[in-house]
DNA sequence: TACTATTAATTGATCAATCAATAAAGGGGA
DNA sequence: TCCCCTTTATTGATTGATCAATTAATAGTA
């Protein structure tokens, strides 16, 4: 199977394309079939509903197609012995490091995580879930090799995913954010530092 | 002036109501009028047409009269030169206190600052922001109390905050990120703890 | 090659349903 | 009566979706 797979129908991708940047600048009810086709460049609305079911399948491709975003973990798997100062920056820079199309994907996917409750969920699940549970699982072994003291690896995994999350809303969300002019690198610095000195061994 | 304040008009303030449960349920776009009098109990949805210009300016009275929530701050005024785990902890109590009209404001700013930059611009400006500039004064001043080491107060305000997001974002957006049972007050004890261990002055 | 038969892709026209908004007409208390 | 509120009825525009019909691409046959 799988063997007409020489060049890949442009109008699909196209479309799907078209998709996300109208739906990620309308939301699902404000955006328009008919919009979407202008967006791709295609002459009739009708050519949509031969690629996808409706509205809402085309909505479920889009995001689909673009919600597991969040790979950078897989890359973090065998980082588990590796000192916490460079594991939690690298995870930091790469959580910080969005491009246009991923901010866009992330933008749908909060303006939709409010309609539509399957949404959320399921991006909870392919992207913080995973980026906190290996959090969970990394602290939970910096502290049996004694790096950090014990604690409630729950809560330290949220706190330093949360501390990045204001400059990160800054970018995607929420502009007026950014007016104090921090740069991701010295946010990333500063957080990085404060966490693992509240985080530090007892004896020092 | 105000003083035809005979009797409540019980239906400006029931529409506006209903128009808060609808919009935070279906967005802006998702919403209809029909929907919103249905939801007020009215026969017609012509009367919406009575106490309000458009949908779009119900959309903005139902901000303007929901929006000012964060008052805590005004009360965090004299606490200037309380100690640290006092002044953090009772701002994160506040922060996490959210009841269902709370939520549902919360909601629809962020459902819409996606796709409407005006929206947020005025949300941050009355929230977020409000909360940063008291916590950058304070934690600067217990700098200079010689209460916390030296450091960017910029960062350290936004890492703060940010440490309860992910709680908070748990309570409002995405109930997926509860699933580890972590409670509120465990979660602020534990970022309290990380948060000001991390700033400790040099000299323990 | 050349001609034909099938399938895939694309179009313009059009549907009923629904939308926000307006117009017109009560209704009830002063 | 007048005025404030409320409803019924209706508007024109737009929506998502379907349709028949046309064009482009592919495969089969000789």
């Amino acid at each position: 199977m799988s063997e007409q797979s020489r060049q890949e129908p442009d109008r699909r991708r196209e479309i799907l394309e078209a998709a996300l940047r109208v739906f990620s600048e309308r939301g699902f009810y404000g955006a328009t079939i008919k919009g979407i086709a202008r967006e791709a460049g295609i002459k009739s609305s009708a050519l949509i509903y031969w690629y996808f079911e409706d509205k809402e399948d085309l909505f479920g491709e889009v995001l689909a197609s673009h919600v597991p975003v969040v790979r950078a973990v897989a890359e973090l798997g065998p980082l588990m012995e590796v000192e916490p100062e460079e594991v939690l920056t690298r995870l930091g820079r790469a959580y910080l490091a969005f491009n246009e199309t991923n901010t866009r994907v992330l933008r749908l996917v909060i303006g939709e995580a409010v309609l539509r409750p399957e949404v959320a969920e399921r991006f909870v699940a392919v992207g913080p879930e995973r980026v906190l549970g290996f959090l969970r699982a990394y602290l939970g072994r910096q502290v049996e090799l004694g790096r950090l003291r014990p604690h409630d690896v729950r809560s330290s995994a949220r706190a330093y995913i949360g501390m990045l999350i204001p400059q990160l809303a800054g970018k995607v969300l929420f502009p007026a954010l950014q007016a104090d002019g921090l740069t991701d690198e010295e946010h990333l610095r500063t957080s990085v530092n404060i966490f693992l000195r509240g985080l530090e061994p007892e004896g020092r």
